[in-house]
DNA sequence: CCGCGTCAAGTTCAT
DNA sequence: ATGAACTTGACGCGG
């Protein structure tokens, strides 16, 4: 290794990406319906159109030098409820592989972030079943595409319900009956109210799962816990395998003059600079979450590229 | 055509 | 007790 070599892969690289809505691209990237219209005709129509605008989505971000994008759990209308019975996998496997294809080569990792009914620890049997269900169907379309396991489908550990032992260990509980293909996509990521990086290190590092250090969630909430952010960082990143590719954080900041933890419009320049700091020396994946979407993400970048800590 | 009330799902917290 | 917020606005009715 050439010095200059060695100097490069000390300093720490960084990649960008932003999530499920590119603002600049016209049409909507996810169409739905109502459930009470979800019949098979109007499935299949909404599905071939968000297959189409992810196809879109996929061309954009690579032309805006972007190497992460959070597909919307929305491409696949109702896709864990029984009004849509259909076989998506394999009435679409032709074009799902072909969005695989097409992120592969120009490079993109790819990653779904489930919503709030998805809970894997509720003391309720039927609620665990569902949000099996719905991270099955997170994994299956990640599948379709053919991606490696190092594009992820990030979730919170879960409710308190007054009782956080109890509550993690129904978490233990329900991974461990999770399908194989569908353990290996999750990761765990700290939330802004129930469970710290800490907390969210502890159960990963117990799972055996990678996890997502979400830094505005840490600094909203960031538990008992005085751990500097550096040192949580660097406990992240060696829960991540190679399989699992490189370890990914979320950014974003306050909204100024809104409730703690809403996302701002953008990412204050300040802070990123701390972070640059605090991930001195290692190669992250940046998943920019901010109301200004992909130009949020590139400004993040510029930042880092002024820093010497682009790719 | 446009405005605006409403939308599958769970849980927590602020009001 | 009710509703807003959460990974994300869009659907679709009524005028």
């Amino acid at each position: 290794m050439t010095p200059a070599s060695a100097a490069t892969a000390a300093v720490g690289k960084l990649r960008f990406g932003f999530a499920c809505i590119p603002l600049g691209l016209p049409q909507p990237v996810v169409r739905t319906c109502r459930l009470e219209n979800a019949t098979p005709s109007r499935l299949r129509e909404l599905i071939e159109a968000n297959l189409a605008a992810l196809d879109a989505c996929l061309d954009y971000v690579a032309r805006l030098n972007l190497e992460l994008f959070r597909i919307n759990s929305g491409v696949i209308p109702f896709a864990s409820h029984p009004v849509n019975g259909l076989p998506w996998t394999r009435l679409y496997a032709a074009p799902l592989a072909a969005l695989g294809r097409k992120a592969r080569r120009l490079g993109l990792r790819l990653s779904m972030h489930p919503g709030q009914f998805t809970v894997l620890n509720s003391p309720s049997p039927d609620v665990v079943a569902a949000s099996v269900a719905e991270l099955k169907y997170h994994a299956d379309f990640l599948d379709a595409l053919g991606m490696a396991q190092d594009s992820k489908v990030v979730i919170h550990l879960g409710g308190v319900y007054g009782d956080k032992p109890a509550a993690l260990r129904r978490l233990d509980g329900a991974w461990a009956r999770l399908p194989r293909d569908v353990r290996r996509r999750l990761v765990l990521e700290n939330d802004e109210r129930l469970y710290s990086a800490q907390e969210a290190l502890d159960a990963a590092e117990r799972l055996d799962a990678p996890m997502v250090f979400d830094r505005f969630h840490h600094r909203v909430y960031g538990g008992p816990s005085g751990a500097p952010v550096a040192a949580l960082l660097r406990r992240a990143v060696k829960t991540w395998r190679r399989r699992d590719g490189r370890p990914k954080v979320h950014f974003s900041s306050q909204a100024a003059g809104e409730k703690a933890g809403t996302h701002g419009e953008t990412i204050v320049k300040g802070e990123f600079e701390e972070f640059l700091e605090e991930s001195r020396g290692i190669d992250l994946d940046v998943m920019v979450e901010a109301r200004a979407k992909e130009a949020a993400a590139l400004e993040a970048r510029d930042w880092a590229r002024q820093a010497g800590r682009t790719k």
